[in-house]
DNA sequence: ACTTTGTTCTATGAAAACTAGAACAAGGCT
DNA sequence: AGCCTTGTTCTAGTTTTCATAGAACAAAGT
């Protein structure tokens, strides 16, 4: 899988990486039962810090997205469904961009065909 | 209108204030035409610092949604509709959320019931 | 005149982010 | 058994961001 940091980006490194395994998943490159680089070795390939990767990784485990064993290594391991806080997250999440659109007079039309092309990026390219 | 700041949530307060303003409008609380509260009432309302209130109105008048007038106050003026500048930079604050979303499991219609619900939180309000 | 406006400047404290190096115990492999 | 790799934990340092504070300015509003 590809991943691009942008060290000068306003975000935040780990949360870039982050972000990027999470699309990975959702665009299927990388799948359940899979596993991720070593902290160290990921590390040394995108050029970053070994405690920047394992923070990223914790931040994915907190989100229910992998499994970390230690000695061993980290699992693609989605837990299960959707529940109220996974809605409420996504919700509070979207919620700025949204308004933004609504703001600059998008119908709900329009934020819906905008939803719908993020969508269809991720899932065109599966399998 | 309403602003609530919480001074211990990862989001910075700046953010936090931009954010809500925008919400704000959306919801019709604001209208085109009004005018923002002067950086040192508003400050000095939400126990915030001035430069703190400065900041998040530049950032509003950066997104297009204000006009800061100098020696006078910020108006609520929304430019020009929404161009490519804005569509990006909406996909890709939304990309992040829906990424996940399709982790989880949601289909394109949850993910679209859940755009929905946002959408009409700020719609229902309205006049 | 007087107040209020946004702006600009310097300064400081606190927290976050990132990097660095070292050490540890345990799993995997030969 | 021996060796390497694993994630983890610890201390440490730098840089950046965020938020605060105070002062001063020129100009708009009253």
């Amino acid at each position: 899988m590809m991943i691009r940091i942008e060290p000068d980006s306003d975000i935040a490194i780990y949360t870039q990486l982050t972000n990027q395994i999470i699309e990975g998943i959702a665009k299927g490159d990388i799948k359940p039962g899979d596993s991720l680089p070593s902290v160290r070795a990921f590390a040394a390939d995108l050029g970053v810090n070994m405690h920047t990767v394992n923070k990223s990784y914790h931040e994915l485990e907190k989100k229910g997205i992998i499994r970390i064993v230690p000695k061993s290594g980290a699992i693609i391991n989605i837990q299960n469904g959707y529940d109220n806080e996974l809605y409420t997250r996504l919700r509070e999440g979207m919620k700025p961009q949204i308004a933004e659109a609504i703001v600059f007079g998008m119908s709900e039309k329009d934020i819906q065909n905008l939803v719908k092309s993020v969508v269809d990026e991720f899932k065109k390219s599966i399998d």
